[in-house]
DNA sequence: CTAATTTATGAAATGCATTTCAAGTCAAGA
DNA sequence: TCTTGACTTGAAATGCATTTCATAAATTAG
């Protein structure tokens, strides 16, 4: 492979002037400019990316934490950092976790070994202690609110979104409502809970559950709890698939929707449009725009994004 | 930001030797092994990444070349490729080309300068003339058959899909069959319009409805066809989501499935499952593990990923 | 007790481009 | 004419780790 050595010794300059073709200085003459374009034609040159991110010390590369990429939220977010990411001329990496530990510490130490300018962290295993120290060689950015002030986060208020959807529920009328969620032990389940706690009292645990993601959950989860001895006359699945699920089981109980079943998704996602059903928007394309903007400028800014109750005819 | 240098100053030692213990090369005495292991302790040493590609010309990383991420075809194709990534120890960038010829060569020349070690082309706007050069630089795997020798190919007979596709519709008794796909000028839509010709012969432009991608696109486009004076009998989807938006729109007018109307979709998506769409998979997932498995192999074979129609109460 | 290995280590070359420093030319302003 | 600022260029330092080459000591084999 030729390098910028070459190219010089051929054009008869020094790398210096070389390099400074390559980078459109402004100084240098006509001729000398031209002969060196020529050469670098010539010889189908084109600098090594290793070598200028090695000495410039910045990779212009962020990485994506993401604990699953077939996952609609996720993959929303994904597309809002692509989007920025593009826009600014950045690339994104995206790093798999499966909400592994040691996978997560195995990429925040890629961002100290100046793999990444900077780290998306969408969803996390670890505690913020363990992951802080890393900020020293980057900037971390979140997509879930923490006040720790090492690191940026691009948010939505979850827990009033999800006081708004369930006050959203009773204000219509509803006292036994049901919901689902994707995982016990995450921060969001734990949200959810507090917050129907403070609507509805006290829950009652077969009026939760969990593990859900895809239409057939929720399918399957409707047949529970229409099954409950009090069923639930409305119902808050984490997610449209889910709820789209819900809906269709209803349907095949030939129950009416929203009369005798009401059903109100999360995330706004296309399958709930033609379906009708209505929907928390939580605007996860632009969390993770924002989240892109906050880690390619290294702020550490807390942004939260709004979220929007959809109204359609689930409700 | 201390280096290896220093690393090797403070423990009195050679970068030689630090580099070794960093490799885990076996002839090192241990005192010295122990010293510079705790001299990196202390210092909180990680070695520099880009240093590391550098000297080595490789970088463990391959460039996806994806034309949109919100798409469940290509989230498929990425999620396998994320998973053989994972199990190999590579780290996937996302490239979103959005078909446009100008990025997909400034990503071409990110191989060039040995950002990535390979690029797979999930679907591609340049031709294969302005693609093979690049294979100089760097493993070029394509998710779609090519004949160039010099391109790897992961892929699954479209062709023969279609035509088994629509000789299943033919042997169910269906006369008059519609379809639908996503982008007119693409490889799979030219293939799916020379299937059908070979099974109904010449096709009848009110048959086939393009720019189709989610569930409403299927909801509007049944209603186009249930329209036409001739109405089709069974339609191809080109997708479990948009099929699904033509069952949904076909019970809103109250027709049996699959009696009044057989329904055919495409890459077995979760909605198809609890919808109980027939489908064609294609076995996506399994064609990203195996397009990253030949880039990181840097191999130029010619895989088939062997594509199956799954039978389920829409046709 | 030699000859041949194995073990152990450092100096220097290598991979490649950017950037600073120093220095020179030339034209315009005082 | 002298100074100043705009141009122009190259040598050398810098960023950082790997790897080859050379060498020396310690074993093992014969």
């Amino acid at each position: 492979m030729t390098n910028i050595n070459d190219i010089a010794k051929m054009a008869g300059v020094s790398v210096s002037t070389v390099s400074r073709v390559l980078n459109n200085y402004k100084y240098i003459a006509k001729d000398k400019r031209e002969s060196v374009l020529k050469v670098i034609q010539e010889m189908n040159y084109t600098p090594n990316k290793n070598a200028i991110d090695l000495v410039r010390g910045e990779t212009r590369t962020i990485g994506v934490i993401l604990p699953y990429n077939n996952n609609p939220a996720f993959d929303q977010l994904l597309n809002g950092i692509l989007n920025k990411a593009l826009e600014n001329d950045f690339s994104i990496t995206v790093l798999p976790s499966n909400y592994s530990k040691e996978k997560e510490v195995e990429y925040l130490q890629k961002l100290k070994s100046k793999l990444y300018d900077g780290i998306i962290i969408a969803s996390r295993a670890n505690d913020w202690e363990t992951i802080i120290p890393y900020s020293d060689y980057g900037s971390i950015v979140s997509c879930e609110y923490t006040n720790h002030k090492e690191i940026g986060c691009s948010y939505m208020d979850r827990y009033s979104s999800y006081l708004d959807a369930f006050r959203f529920l009773k204000n219509k009328g509803h006292q036994v409502v049901a919901f689902t969620t994707a995982r016990l032990e995450s921060n969001s389940t734990k949200q959810m809970i507090g917050a129907y706690n403070e609507i509805f009292g006290e829950l009652q645990p077969e009026y939760h559950i969990t593990g859900c993601s895809c239409l057939e959950d929720g399918y399957e989860v409707a047949g529970q709890f229409l099954l409950l001895p009090e069923r639930p006359t409305a119902i808050y699945a984490n997610g449209d698939e889910v709820a789209g699920g819900i809906y269709l089981y209803a349907k095949s109980q030939q129950l009416k929707i929203p009369t005798d079943l009401a059903i109100i998704g999360q995330e706004n996602q296309p399958i709930g449009v033609g379906m009708g059903i209505s929907t928390v928007d939580h605007q996860l394309m632009k969390v993770g725009e924002q989240a892109c903007s906050l880690a390619i400028k290294k702020s550490r800014e807390k942004v939260k994004i709004p979220y929007h109750i959809v109204e359609r005819d689930s409700v």
